[in-house]
RNA sequence: GGUCGUUUAGCUCAGCUGGUUAGAGCGCUGCAUUCACAUUGCAGAGGUCAGUGGUUCGAGUCCACUAACGACCACCA
């Protein structure tokens, strides 16, 4: 025994010191742990934190079950790496530090210019991710931080050029003119997925351009009418269909319009008019039809949200000056048929909430359906789609497999660049009318580089291999280094929210990059919610500090408590109760470990590995082959991605089985069993991924290695003991009757079934009933079976513990059993001598049917005995 | 509009391919406690598994429909 353990875990004196040792023993690198060349490896990367925040219980939550299999899973041989970093997160962050500034100083970016704005993003970015780095080693996080990675780092820039170059010269990545997403507040671009829709009321305008157009349209946004090319309507619909083909030139407001009349089937004949209006420069759908029946696009709004030069009275107004301007003259002119109010979805940036103005814009884009030489032809959608359905890349719960699919069927290119400051610059320059893509500006006076900056989904959708060493350890489609050895990796883990935003990109950029996929498993957690349910966020102030909750409570009893409970794919409520339930376990772990090692002498430490000679009575087999079963019900679990059946099956050994019974038992004994300490090593292992502080803080009180590297045989197969639950049992009807006082003076109480099952000692039995005075026990040679192997004598109380199980009682229970199998078997008799079901079912679905009668009919077959004898 | 999820004890949730008496934690009730642990122990109460119908020898589990709640996607010009 090298150190006293204290009455309580004070985990506040643990945690600091044991991180330090685990970081300073290198092992959280794989390179310094000694494995043999061919042990296989097991890589997760970490989703880098947005460095725009702290972290939140959701992080915790993460960092926990990533942990759990990382640590696992280097406890059993693999070559185990986890890759820290974190994410520059372009928009999200140069929006917090605009608005930082204008709250400090009531400045602008633009008032900053470029550079002092960058480096006042970088300094918030030092912060921030100061913070974070501390928060993750806070959770006890075992990272490789020797291969810590920042999207925008240098290494990281490199790559992102480099990939930005391949696909250029691939023709991957163009540069057109599109209909984009445009925040007019952030005066940029986004992603179709950076785009929320909110509910709201509109009003819905009925008109016709002028008095002698014949068809009238609606429309909630009149100003964009300016633009109009086009008039589309349903080619079914009879009330229009002679007009399809025709040219009208008409007059709106003013101003003189071409309008031609299409058929498209997208159009609904029922809402509004049926008519629609094609602007084809300020909708996505109306540009669709534009490019498809060779419409003109005028461009009214520019990108301030103004309405642009040569729209006569309506020019400089903005979009809502404009639409009033407008509303007014065709009430003027008698043109308004009707207005009316209508639910209507609007477009917001999901970042700062302004309406997003649809606009036609020159951007570079990912084509998701231009062939790949390296995939031989396919497209990256293509390879990203097969890999899943193929399921190299295997989803858990598998039901997103179902939504990437969808997703991915339904992508379009992928604008990347955007017109934010903050970000990866993009490797090309213009001079004129001229374009170059390359890495430094060509030769020659006055080439100016892209002031735009790259997708923040770009760079994290390289983050499996960018992180692992990418281009410079892959030549020739040959992987050398990190990535022969860690790539692809073998699970993601990650919030399903990202499913579509990161994890789709990541499959098709390590597909294009090296024609692999970036990981084998992908397995979604949960949002987690406060306990009411609700969604955590800033603006509710009803989110949770990770390290506040930790310093209560301890790293491991947050951590314990956002496992237990949590199943892949579904929310989960927080609730601080929870994690003080936890708390509560792990100092029982602590105590049951300070019970066992207490007067602990040095030979019971250097015991042999094989235990089972040492099992002396029935008690000692049952907790071997309790250990046994339990340490192969977490092996398995963890390993299907259980964390939380894992976590009961343990819960419930150490706790109901081996603190509530065998602890009770070994009180008893004269003198300790080396079996206490071989369970609390094999104890200790199990729970150590899951609370790895507790258990490294208890483990290094008696031993001199680190447990975190602590790998450990199975337990030996002890199968019987499993009639110590009977002795359970018995122990239980006693203090029942104790406690309801139903022992009355000089009644006898049959209960307890020690029977020839002598070993485990009628003494102990009665002490564990609560009997401590007058034990008096009886030879059991002289006894016969079903008389009195004990009698207790508490003052005129005389209690009988059984030296044979009740035969009245057994014989009922065995009876009722048989009833029931019998029963059961019946019943799957039928279904296995239906001809039909015989013939249509599947071998395997046969087979379980068959195993299961056969399973029933052997049970039935030893109760038949046993009810013999 | 489309897709998906949830509904099991007072609360939070397990329950894998249908199979013997539906489980856990918390809470609640009663009792105990100088003994590793009150961050404890023992015992107990509490469920027609959202509803209806179907398949089956057998349904919490499979199918259909309904209801409530929730998420996501698309979009109405």
């Amino acid at each position: 025994m090298k150190n006293e353990l204290a009455k309580t875990y004070d985990s506040s004196l643990f945690e600091d010191s044991i991180y330090t040792k685990w970081e300073k023993s290198g092992f959280f690198n794989p390179d310094l742990s000694n494995l043999p060349d061919d042990a296989p490896s097991y890589t997760v990367i970490l989703p880098p934190p947005n460095i725009t925040a702290k972290l939140h219980i959701g992080h915790s939550a993460m960092l926990a079950i990533e942990d759990l299999m990382v640590r696992f899973h280097r406890q059993n041989g693999y070559r185990t790496l986890w890759v820290p970093g974190t994410d520059h997160a372009a928009i999200a962050t140069q929006n917090m530090v605009e608005k930082k500034l204008m709250a400090e100083t009531g400045k602008t970016r633009h008032d900053l210019g470029h550079e002092a704005f960058l480096r006042e993003v970088d300094t918030f970015v030092e912060n921030t991710q100061a913070t974070i780095l501390k928060q993750t080693r806070k959770m006890g996080a075992s990272l490789d931080w020797s291969r810590l990675a920042f999207t925008l780092d240098d290494k990281r820039q490199k790559a992102v050029k480099r990939m930005f170059l391949d696909m250029h010269r691939e023709g991957v990545i163009y540069r057109g003119e599109r209909i984009v997403n445009w925040c007019p507040r952030c005066q940029s671009t986004l992603a179709d997925d950076e785009v929320e829709h909110k509910e709201q009321k509109a009003k819905l305008y009925t008109f016709k351009y002028s008095a002698d157009f014949p068809i009238a349209i609606s429309t909630t946004r009149p100003e964009t009418k300016l633009g109009d090319t086009g008039l589309a309507i349903n080619p079914k619909d009879e009330r229009y269909i002679k007009y399809i083909g025709e040219d009208i030139e008409t007059d709106f407001c003013g101003l003189k319009l071409k309008i031609k009349v299409i058929g498209d089937r997208k159009v609904e004949m029922d809402f509004g008019t049926g008519a629609l209006g094609v602007t084809p420069a300020h909708s996505a759908l109306d540009w669709q039809m534009a490019e498809a029946e060779n419409l003109t696009k005028i461009k009214v709004i520019d990108e301030t949200g103004i309405i642009r030069d040569s729209f006569g009275e309506f020019s400089g107004l903005s979009t809502l000056e404009a639409r009033e301007k407008i509303v007014d003259r065709l009430n003027a002119d008698g043109l308004m048929i009707k207005e009316e109010e209508i639910e209507n979805n609007l477009s917001c940036c999901y970042r700062c909430g302004s309406v997003i103005e649809p606009l036609p814009s020159l951007q570079w884009f990912i084509s998701v359906d231009a062939p790949v030489a390296r995939l031989n032809g396919r497209s990256m959608k293509e390879a990203a789609l097969e890999a899943a359905k193929k399921k190299d890349i295997k989803f858990l719960p598998d039901r997103f497999e179902k939504r990437f699919v969808d997703w991915m069927e339904n992508l379009y290119d992928w604008c990347i660049s955007r017109q934010i400051w903050f970000g990866h610059s993009i490797p090309a320059w213009y001079r004129g009318d001229e374009t170059y893509v390359g890495e430094f500006a060509p030769e020659g006076e006055g080439w100016i580089q892209d002031a735009d900056t790259l997708d923040t989904w770009f760079s994290s959708g390289m983050w499996t291999f960018s992180t692992l060493g990418w281009p410079d350890t892959f030549e020739n489609d040959i992987k050398s280094g990190d990535l022969a050895r860690f790539h692809p990796t073998q699970v993601l883990e990650t919030g399903y929210e990202i499913l579509t935003l990161w994890v789709s990109r990541m499959v098709m950029m390590s597909m294009f990059a090296l024609g692999e996929i970036p990981f084998e498993h992908v397995y979604l957690h949960g949002t987690i919610l406060d306990a009411k349910g609700k969604k955590m966020s800033k603006s509710k102030g009803n989110g949770v500090d990770p390290l506040e909750v930790i310093e209560k409570y301890g790293a491991d009893a947050v951590r314990l408590s956002l496992l237990m409970g949590a199943t892949p794919g579904n929310d989960a409520r927080y609730s601080e109760e929870k994690v003080e339930s936890k708390r509560n376990f792990i100092n029982k772990l602590w105590n049951i470990s300070r019970f066992i090692l207490a007067d602990l002498k040095d030979e019971d430490l250097n015991q042999s590995l094989d235990i089972t000679p040492t099992a002396k009575t029935l008690a000692d087999r049952w907790i071997l082959q309790e250990l046994g079963t339990t340490r192969k019900t977490v092996d398995e679990s963890i390993r299907n991605f259980e964390f939380a059946a894992a976590a009961d099956s343990l819960h419930d050994f150490t706790w109901n089985k081996l603190a509530d019974w065998y602890l009770e038992v070994a009180k008893i004994e004269k003198e300790k069993s080396p079996i206490l300490i071989y369970i609390l090593k094999n104890v200790l292992v199990m729970w150590h991924p899951f609370i790895p502080y507790v258990t490294e803080a208890l483990w290094e009180s008696f031993n001199d290695d680190i447990l975190m590297m602590k790998q450990w045989p199975a337990a030996p197969e002890v199968t019987d003991g499993a009639d110590f639950v009977i002795i359970q049992e018995a122990i239980t009807g006693i203090r029942n009757a104790r406690s309801e006082n139903k022992i009355e003076p000089a009644r006898k109480v049959k209960a307890v079934v020690v029977g020839n099952k002598a070993e485990f000692l009628v003494g102990q039995a009665a002490l564990l009933c609560g009997l401590r005075t007058g034990v008096e026990t009886i030879d059991l040679a002289e006894a016969a079976p079903s008389e009195a192997a004990i009698r207790v004598v508490l003052g005129e109380t005389e209690i009988y513990l059984l030296g044979a199980v009740d035969p009245e009682k057994e014989k009922a229970r065995l009876t009722k059993e048989k009833e029931n199998l019998e029963k059961l078997i019946a019943g799957l008799s039928v279904r296995l001598q239906n001809q039909e079901f015989v013939s249509r079912a599947p071998a395997h679905i046969l087979k379980v049917e068959q195993d299961k009668l056969a399973r029933y009919q052997s049970e039935l077959a030893n109760i038949n005995d046993a009810l013999k004898a």
